[in-house]
RNA sequence: GCCGUGGUGGCGGAACUGGCAGACGCAGCAGACUCAAAAUCUGCCGAUGGCAACAUCGUGGGGGUUCGAUUCCCUUCCACGGCACCA
């Protein structure tokens, strides 16, 4: 018999998906909901081999949820805005819009080639007017509620292209596009209060107990909370403080000095007009010609110089001299540390690098002993050289020295993060213009809802050079204050790409409304996403985002939870050669050509049953012909059986191969259903049936007389059990048998529990926890009795011999061991 | 340095709450069918010893708990991923 034409197959099935509307969703049904969503993909033109295993993956859940009962809400669409369709502009001289949309195109044939059950009906493009609408609506919420803000801040400038760049297109210190040294620059730029959010975002991590603990952490440690105090230090013979932040306030003693950040406010005023103003401005020019990357890395020397000045130490009233220094950043804390060097080892090597004195206040042993050389103790301890703190541990001590700056007034408990507010400007043509207007009267205008969308001109050049195209554009640039009508000038910055992705799932929920967003009540049906999947590299920027929207939502009543994504599955890399493929290694398999000799079933069947989702998984050619095997040897079942007519055969007595049979119908149902309910695995779900496959093909060679229900339930059980992995195969099998309604409206099965219960089971001999022999009893023996057959059989006498019998371990319906010394 | 994940045959991977290690698939070997090949079907397939029945070893290494450990505890090594001069 020949194999199936997978293209004829796939290709019915594909347009009868289609023509009947099957995946299309709404809320008017009594089923619970279920919303199953994909990472959107970037439009790029081809889809890669990654993309499929994260649809098919998606696929299955989407396609198990429906025959399970629920209402499910499946939907696809495109991040579409983005650099490398500014790029074609630059290159080829198509316009971004072009580009995008016949990528578009493109992507979304490939991805019905796969069968995948979405309702495109709700599909949408992030750079279509309707959708950056609602962005740029976003976004003025934003700004109404003083979530966003501009400040200066400095960029990467390539000075030979002449244009701004993100950090993506920094690569080691260069430009991705022409290789020179990139620096920075100072622009006004705007920014999400994201930090206002950091705490919230941290603890509701725990509210997530369908997250990988993983992505859990690397967002916990992005945010990087730390609990500590903030301390002023007053400056000796100038009227101001310099606040410091430190986790270690029970360290105040060992204060030795103070170092500022070179950026920071204050040093200018403290060495203007002083001997040091030299050699420090000389040392804060060297540092501009230093990348960041090398200026923040550990293994960087510390450098640094004396300000001349002195600060007092609040609590000892020591007083002790102020460094700037390369090693602290303007923008931590409060961009100013106090240096403790006999507990910190950073401020340990400078100190010994400028000799500065050390002095010990924590002690590992209570007897005071302390003795630092070249490592510093950063352990807990007992206090020492601390006055009325002395002799305490160092729990005991720092809230009580805490108090006692507070007491004072010098300083209070605080808590820090590492999190920095998200800068969202990017100098960039295709994204979502940002709606402000700059008006010399009124100064930041923002643009009245009802004039949205500011629509991305046409007339602009794409040259690579100057400013954003943006600026090119006359009809964009000018436009009238919405306050006093004068002429004003238009904001030319877009937003980062992150913003348009942020809010996506939301708009699915809704996606033709054209009066909001997305409208409460739908959100309110579909949110929160179910089960979301995608690839772990958006562990920390796009999930963290997407959930700092949500709870911004939430607090300006436009959404009713606080958490976007409910559960999340991160799927591994799809690797060749144990590298991961990518174009630039040459090591792809294009989904197109697998798709064409092989078809959509056998692609999406191998991606799964290859590895576990969350693992990585190596691509290899060979199983994808065994999965095509397996396809076609269902295929031939089928067909063989219906073509000998093997279901119309009956039978009086069932005998013990019939019984079989049925058990191992009915364990597979449930094996598979719970391997697709509880975790998500599909490697062992697909095993199964082809062990379910391989026990059916047996039995039809075997069996003296088949039972043709029974062999036919066996038949539908498999090709039901197959449907949300192999769609196209499954409802052809279905309909050749002879059914009418189409797969995919089909109940999932149940299994009969009688159908498990089995008379005989096996039961294991063991002598000192090593296996003699296998027999097989009824399954209602006793204890006793089982005891007893165990120590009369030959194989455990034999392993017994000489030996003495200590203990007799019987675990009903599993195991007898029998020690022995 | 800190945090996380993972180490099981030739390979991808199974083993649900501690109870038959290696399911299922790939590769390999042998056979059937065939003039032949492909396709398909059948059998074997962790290591060592043995003609064999069988015995011993075996889940990165070492130790522990237990009648019994891939699974639990301690320790150690290796690989991958994230963060990192964060005070």
């Amino acid at each position: 018999m020949d194999n199936y034409n997978t293209k004829q197959v796939e290709k019915k099935w594909q347009e009868h998906w289609d023509q009947n509307k099957v995946f299309t969703v709404s809320e008017t049904t009594d089923k619970p909901k279920y919303y199953v969503l994909e990472m959107f993909p970037y439009p790029s033109g081809k889809i890669h081999m990654g993309h499929v295993r994260n649809y098919s993956i998606g696929d299955v859940i989407a396609r198990y949820k429906k025959m399970k009962g629920y209402n499910v809400l499946h939907p696809m669409g495109w991040d579409a805005f983005g650099l490398p369709a500014e790029n074609a502009a630059i290159k080829h001289g198509i316009h971004p819009d072009n580009w995008t949309t016949q990528n578009i195109k493109d992507m979304k044939e490939q991805l019905k080639l796969l069968g995948l059950s979405y309702d495109w009906d709700r599909e949408i493009a992030t750079c279509n007017k309707d959708y950056y609408k609602w962005t740029q609506w976003l976004f003025l919420q934003f700004y109404k509620n003083d979530l966003v803000y501009k400040k200066e801040s400095r960029v990467n400038w390539c000075p030979s292209c002449e244009t701004v760049l993100a950090n993506e297109q920094v690569v080691s210190g260069s430009c991705e596009r022409c290789d020179s040294a990139v620096g920075k620059r100072l622009l006004s730029q705007w920014y999400f209060r994201i930090t206002d959010y950091a705490d919230k975002l941290l603890k509701d991590l725990d509210a997530l107990p369908g997250w990988p603990d993983k992505v859990k952490t690397m967002q916990g440690n992005w945010i990087g909370k730390s609990e500590g105090a903030e301390i002023e230090f007053k400056i000796d013979g100038l009227a101001k403080n310099i606040k410091v932040f430190t986790t270690r306030p029970d360290t105040i003693y060992g204060a030795t000095y103070m170092v500022l950040a070179p950026e920071h406010a204050l040093v200018t005023e403290l060495v203007k007009n002083t001997n040091f103003e030299e050699t420090v401005n000389e040392f804060i020019n060297k540092l501009q010609h230093v990348s960041d990357i090398e200026r923040t890395s550990a293994d960087t020397e510390k450098e640094g110089v004396f300000t001349g000045r002195y600060c007092i130490n609040p609590i000892s009233n020591k007083k002790i001299p102020i460094y700037i220094a390369n090693y602290v950043l303007a923008d931590y804390g409060t961009g100013a540390i106090m240096a403790v060097p006999a507990h910190d080892q950073r401020d340990l090597d400078f100190a010994r690098k400028y000799n500065i004195e050390v002095i010990p206040v924590i002690s590992s042993s209570i007897d005071g002993e302390t003795n630092i050389e070249n490592e510093a103790y950063t352990q807990d301890g007992y206090m020492v050289n601390s006055e009325e703190f002395n002799n305490m541990t160092t729990k005991e001590a720092f809230p009580k020295i805490c108090e006692k700056i507070e007491s004072i007034d010098a300083g209070k408990v605080t808590t820090n993060y590492r999190l920095r507010d998200w800068l969202l400007s990017r100098q960039r043509y295709w994204g979502t213009p940002i709606p402000i207007i700059y008006c010399e009267k009124c100064g930041t205008v923002p643009v009245e809802e009802e004039n949205l969308p500011v629509q991305l001109p046409i007339d602009v050049k794409f040259t690579g050079k100057g400013l954003s195209p943006l600026t090119t554009s006359e009809t964009f640039m000018n436009a009238k204050c919405p306050k006093c009508g004068i002429m004003g000038k238009r904001e030319t910055d877009t937003m980062d790409t992150f913003v348009d992705s942020s809010w996506y799932f939301l708009r699915y929920t809704d996606s033709q409304n054209d009066k909001l967003p997305f409208s409460k009540e739908k959100s309110k049906y579909w949110m929160g996403v179910d089960q979301y999947i995608g690839g772990v590299e958006h562990a920390i920027l796009h999930l963290l985002y997407s959930r700092f929207f949500t709870k911004v939502f939430k607090d300006l009543d436009l959404l009713d939870i606080k958490e976007p994504f409910k559960n999340l599955l991160t799927q591994g890399m799809v690797l060749k050669d144990g590298a991961k493929m990518s174009k630039s290694k040459g090591n792809t398999v294009s989904p197109e050509e697998i798709i064409e000799k092989y078809g959509a079933d056998t692609a999406r069947l191998f991606v799964l049953f290859a590895a576990p989702p969350e693992r990585d998984l190596e691509w290899s050619d060979q199983g994808v012909e065994g999965c095509y095997r397996f396809l076609n040897r269902v295929w031939r079942l089928v067909a063989e059986s219906i073509e000998k007519d093997l279901f119309k055969r009956t039978k009086e007595d069932i005998d013990s191969q019939d019984k079989e049979l049925r058990y191992k119908i009915h364990s597979t149902i449930k094996k598979v259903t719970e391997d697709l309910d509880t975790r998500f695995n599909f490697n062992t779900a697909i095993s199964s049936i082809m062990e379910l496959v391989n026990e059916l093909y047996k039995y039809k060679e075997q069996s003296k007389i088949l039972d043709g229900n029974l062999f036919k339930n066996g038949i539908e059980t498999i090709v039901t059990l197959i449907a949300p992995f192999s769609p196209h195969i499954a409802e052809e099998l279905w309909e050749l048998i002879g059914n009418k309604t189409s797969i995919s409206n089909l109940a999932w099965p149940e299994y009969e529990r009688d159908a498990l219960v089995k008379d005989e089971i096996e039961v294991v001999f063991q002598v000192n926890g090593k296996l003699k022999n296998k027999v097989n009893v009824s399954t209602n023996i006793d204890k006793e009795e089982l005891e007893k057959l165990a120590l009369q059989d030959e194989k455990v006498k034999l392993a017994i011999g000489e030996k003495n019998v200590i203990k007799v371990i019987v675990v009903p319906k599993k195991l007898v061991n029998i020690v022995i010394k």
